[in-house]
DNA sequence: CAGAATGAAAA
DNA sequence: TTTTCATTCTG
């Protein structure tokens, strides 16, 4: 990463420090650090990644890392970075899935408490669930062993003893490229290639045909263009832009291709718009290249478009013009057959744009966008659509197709899906959406600015979004978004936003075209066979994306639930593309660096919540929805997986390094994508879950049963039933635990008075159920931090444990810190339980909950008490937002008090 | 940057 | 047996 051939550096830190940064880098692909480095930061690390791919192409063309890789790799990255991470076992891969969901409920509570009810959970956690993770883990690591043969777990050792640079930052990078290994080992590892090779090879295979090809027809577009540009024409002007970022466009290529994870038949709709595109380049500026461009070049038509636009972001002025130039070329590669017309129109726009170039321009033209806006998902849909005609059939399509091109295409390689079929569906569609031409062009323009501006990688979400809400959120829209996004459980990621009041029509536009593009996700869902397990899944996760919780858990409340997530999957939708919009404007208007305006709006929009709100509610969703099922799929993800992951992952590592921060999510590279893909296909449990078992256990506990651990089941399975049998076998872990723990249970405090209280934490925004807080109880119960692991020399001072066995001033520390927690948390679980039926949305009204806390629920509730809770809630909520009506919750909340009553 | 957790690997 | 380090991110 850091090195990166060019100027990879920057990346990171740069060689970082001996060791490494810190930052949290994931394992992404050492082979992206090509490309990027003149980039900025964030995207830095993505680019690399992705461009790595393409420098292992290479490698693997011949000799591995050879040039490409290997060069790059040892060198630059190997040195910033030296190793790759080490693996994450499976206890941090629980801890990645679902610490956002902890946060969620308790977002006052530091990453350390999180962790601690992470690993109270993972305490608990069903055998038959940890063995799933523990699974992952070891596949994992075997994959991350292959690729990196030679990997030792402990570098510092290691380090000295090879040049420090070099071999150690061969270990370093990040083991999933495969051309780090080669490289790496090469001091080392004589011995890793062939097995390496494979997935590698995986890699290379997917990447070169994309990535050569994008980048070839990018380079000699740009070149082309450059001339062009200069002259004037709008759309060469993008080119010259691009030519600098050319190394990124390929990242995003790489990464959107990435990004589709699993079928290559993603391609398809991509082979035909990018053919589409092709031809339009042809026409118009750039002849080179585009004939050239296999299928999975396709996708890299329009994704140089975005790239181009993005690139001009970063440029400064030049940026601009690039930047409508690049909406020129999406437009006549979509028109391609109207090219003509196209032109024509583009012109028009071009001239303006370009002219002014400016983002003065795009200011205004943002907010007309905005109303065009959701015309681009439409278009999306539709570009999806029009297969056959790779011309595009009628100017409308064209138009759709440009601007699907970017969503389309991801959603389709990650389905693999075969392209013409379900496109066709989707075309009809998109014609219809389609307005009038001009509407088009700007919708293109705003697709542009979008990627230009970073919204890249929202629209992806976005896409998500539409898929997974698919039918949902078509109706969700309405609601309250608002509500979510004020009540905003995490302050920082989703939250950030909140600005957009008035987007939410918007959102509502978008949200349509969104629909449309869910439909035809829907559509071609069914299409991929294998995907259709994950693809099904990841649609499920993505609707509940935008709400917390998937509500699978939840099943008894349902009805509320439902609304609610509808609710809330508008939000997340609506919120990633208010971010944009919103994003666009201030950016596009104030618009610094390009790169700047790009990171930084990508940024902003990621933390705004739109990335995160996304990956959360996926993982959620997920998790909810899938849990079960998805959990074992993993079987191949090794080799297979990760020559996927490799080849796919883009878009997730954007968003990833965007929200790197925040979320984390998908950035690696195809590896990580895979993994990612994997990885989401863990089952997350629903803090219900947990709760319900913490709840459980602490009754338990008291009751003192021995009974055996067992597990009953993990969650995963069927909500109902599942609850309970969940909250059996919680209950049975947690005896477990307290055995152990013994003395310390005191603390717990199966009431909880607080109970009442914590519901706010939860506030994930609307996630109905879920979400609630299943920890805090386990904290209540289990002695939160855990004491199990030895302590380490630090740690042993608060450790400090009377003879007793009752807590030594350090333990009583831990339980009034667990009893705070439990204000927050412990109220929770009862709460939560009740909650995770009523679904509240207070944002954080942790405050106004531990008010009603005071009121208290006796530990267990009695479904009076879960009745008074809910309404509380409503109350709350109400006040809050909105949107749910208290009554009707209150009737939700009844199946779910009696479910829970039932526990 | 420490630290909270668990786990795997290395010393 | 003890250390490292993987992830995440607040303070």
């Amino acid at each position: 990463m850091k090195g990166g051939g060019g100027g990879k550096e920057p990346p990171e830190e740069g060689e970082v420090s001996g060791k490494r940064p810190k930052r949290k880098c994931l394992q992404w692909h050492p082979l992206l650090a090509k490309k990027a480095p003149d980039f900025s930061e964030e995207e830095e690390e993505e680019d690399e990644e992705e461009l790595e791919k393409e420098p292992v192409l290479c490698a693997e063309s011949g000799a591995q890392e050879g040039e490409c890789a290997g060069m790059e790799d040892d060198s630059e990255e190997y040195s910033s970075e030296q190793r790759a991470r080490r693996p994450m076992n499976a206890f941090l891969l629980f801890c990645k899935r679902h610490r956002s969901l902890v946060r969620q409920e308790h977002p006052r509570l530091d990453n350390r408490g999180a962790t601690k009810i992470l690993a109270d959970w993972w305490a608990v956690l069903d055998p038959k669930e940890k063995q799933k993770y523990t699974d992952m883990a070891k596949e994992y690591k075997d994959a991350f062993m292959k690729a990196n043969p030679g990997y030792k777990w402990c570098p510092a050792t290691n380090k000295p003893v090879k040049s420090p640079s070099h071999s150690v930052n061969n270990a370093r990078k990040k083991v999933w490229s495969l051309p780090s290994n080669p490289s790496k080992e090469s001091s080392v590892a004589k011995k890793q290639s062939k097995t390496d090779s494979t997935p590698q090879l995986n890699f290379a295979m997917a990447d070169p045909n994309k990535m050569g090809g994008l980048s070839m027809l990018l380079l000699a577009g740009e070149h082309a263009l450059t001339a062009r540009e200069i002259s004037s024409s709008s759309s060469q002007t993008g080119c010259t832009d691009v030519a600098k970022h050319t190394g990124k466009s390929a990242l995003f290529q790489l990464a959107e291709i990435s990004s589709s994870p699993v079928q290559p038949a993603g391609g398809s709709k991509n082979a035909e718009d990018t053919s589409s595109l092709t031809h339009v380049e042809a026409s118009g500026p750039s002849q080179p290249s585009s004939p050239d461009l296999p299928k999975s070049c396709v996708k890299s038509p329009l994704f140089q478009l975005a790239e181009i636009s993005s690139s001009r972001s970063q440029s400064g002025s030049e940026g601009r013009q690039c930047g409508q130039s690049a909406l020129f070329q999406l437009a006549e590669m979509c028109l391609a057959s109207e090219a003509e017309k196209m032109e024509a129109r583009s012109s028009q726009p071009s001239g303006e744009s370009s002219s002014l170039c400016a983002q003065h321009s795009s200011s205004s033209r943002v907010t007309a966008e905005h109303e065009d806006t959701p015309e681009l998902p439409v278009t999306t849909s539709s570009s999806s659509s029009s297969t056959s005609g790779s011309t595009s059939s009628s100017p409308t399509d064209t138009t759709l197709s440009d601007l699907s091109p970017c969503k389309t295409l991801k959603k389709k390689k990650k389905k693999k899906e075969n392209k013409d079929s379900d496109e066709n569906p989707t075309s009809p569609k998109k014609a219809k959406k389609r307005h009038s031409p001009e509407s088009d062009l700007d919708s293109v323009m705003f697709t542009i600015e979008a990627v230009a501006k970073g919204a890249w990688g929202s629209e992806e979400t976005p896409k998500k979004k539409a898929r997974l809400s698919g039918s949902e959120s078509s109706s969700t829209t309405d609601q309250s978004p608002a509500v979510k996004k004020k009540t905003k459980p995490k302050p920082k990621k989703q939250l950030k936003l909140k600005d957009d009041d008035a987007e939410e029509e918007e959102e509502g536009d978008e949200e349509t075209s969104k629909l449309e593009d869910v439909e035809m996700k829907t559509e071609e869902a069914p299409l991929t066979p294998k995907d259709e397990c994950e693809n099904e899944p990841d649609m499920k996760v993505e609707p509940p994306v935008g709400v917390e919780d998937t509500t699978p858990h939840c099943s008894p409340p349902h009805p509320t639930e439902l609304e609610e997530k509808d609710t809330d999957t508008k939000q997340p939708q609506t919120r990633p593309e208010d971010r944009e919009q919103e994003v666009k404007p201030e950016t596009c208007g104030s618009r610094k660096s390009e790169r700047s305006c790009k990171g930084a709006l990508y940024k902003t929009l990621v933390s705004e919540g739109m990335l995160t709100s996304l990956r959360a509610n996926v993982d959620r969703g997920k998790r909810g929805s899938i849990r079960g099922s998805l959990s074992d799929h993993e079987g191949s993800w090794n080799d297979e997986s990760w020559g996927f992951s490799q080849a796919a992952t883009s878009n997730p590592k954007k968003l990833k390094k965007s929200k790197s921060k925040e979320e984390t999510t998908p950035g690696l590279g195809k590896l990580e994508e895979e993994f990612e893909k994997k990885f989401n296909s863990l089952p997350q449990y629903s803090p219900l879950t947990f709760d319900k078992k913490s709840v459980a256990v602490t009754k338990k506990k008291k009751n003192s049963t021995s009974s055996p651990p067992e597990p009953p089941k993990p969650c995963k399975g069927s909500s109902s039933s599942q609850k309970k049998t969940l909250f059996h076998k919680i209950v049975n872990k947690y005896k477990h635990r307290k055995e152990k723990s013994s003395a310390a249970d005191k603390d717990v405090v199966p009431t909880d008075p607080t109970v009442g209280t914590e519901s706010s934490p939860v506030v994930k925004s609307g996630s109905p159920c879920v979400s609630p807080s299943p920890e805090p109880q386990k904290v209540l119960d289990t002695p939160v931090g855990s004491q199990k692991r030895k302590a380490r020399k630090s740690k042993i001072t608060h450790l400090v444990r009377t003879a007793d066995g009752r807590l030594s001033p350090a333990e009583a520390e831990d339980k009034s810190k667990d009893q705070t927690k439990n204000q927050d948390e412990k109220p929770f679980t009862q709460e939560t339980l009740c909650n995770r039926g009523v679904c509240y949305n207070d944002p954080r009204s942790a405050e106004v909950d531990v008010t009603d806390a005071s009121g208290g629920l006796p530990a267990f509730f009695s479904l009076a008490a879960l009745a008074e809770v809910a309404a509380m809630e409503n109350v709350h909520r109400a006040q809050r937002a909105v949107s749910i009506p208290t009554e009707g919750q209150v009737k939700d909340m009844a199946p779910v008090l009696i479910s829970c009553a039932d526990q």
